[in-house]
DNA sequence: CATCTTCATCGTAATATTGCGATGTACAAT
DNA sequence: ATTGTACATCGCAATATTACGATGAAGATG
């Protein structure tokens, strides 16, 4: 064993746990919020800011990727990134729900 | 290697990745999902909920309690689970801004 | 063309996660 | 006291993740 059971699950919980997971580590959380601070694409650059080498750089650039959180454009002989607005959206949607329940159970709850 | 490189994160940065981690598998998606469905605490039938052995849910719900996401107060024999509150709160409060830059990024942006 | 820069991929080692059977613990009920 | 129920923990096997050196591919630059 050892591989997620993914097929059990609903398309929405596994959309939510995909994004969720891409986030679960701090150096994407890093990047993330590397784009989000510059607030705009940046082209090249990334591997300077994080304490890691550049072959696990563009591993977790590739995650994000695959999870849909950025987008990665050929610039010339660098590549820009850039935050997807749709994926961000979507995983507020998702969440928002989810959060307003939690602030609301308190109320009848132990 | 294969361990994550905590310490050369900074805090607000281990504990978003914290917390994304913990919902990043679509089993502990559906606990929460539970949990917010029935919108108050549940104690015990949390397993009958899920295609997962008992064993292995607890597991998810020790490490969903371990990020802070839930609470369990034991409740006689069994256990009663709840959304916590401040956590929820947290985790809205270090997406927020995220997302706002990644829904204006696009104006100026590729 | 030769070379540099930028990023991706391969291969590999270390570590973490996932899942579950077996077993343990604690309270409840008879 | 014995049994049952609810949950946790242990131990293991299968798989996934993390990290990086070495190497490869593609455009830029001299």
């Amino acid at each position: 064993m050892g591989a997620t059971k993914t097929d059990h699950f609903s398309k929405r919980q596994n959309e939510l746990a995909g994004l969720a997971k891409a986030l679960g580590h701090p150096a994407r959380v890093a990047i993330i919020e590397h784009l989000a601070k510059v607030d705009s694409c940046v082209c090249g650059s990334i591997v300077d800011k994080l304490p890691l080498a550049q072959p696990t750089v563009s591993q977790h650039l590739k995650e994000l990727k695959n999870a849909g959180l950025i987008t990665g454009t050929i610039e010339g002989n660098s590549i820009c990134y850039c935050l997807d607005k749709d994926a961000w959206t979507r995983l507020l949607a998702l969440l928002t729900p989810i959060v307003n329940k939690a602030t609301a159970a308190m109320e009848n709850c132990c």
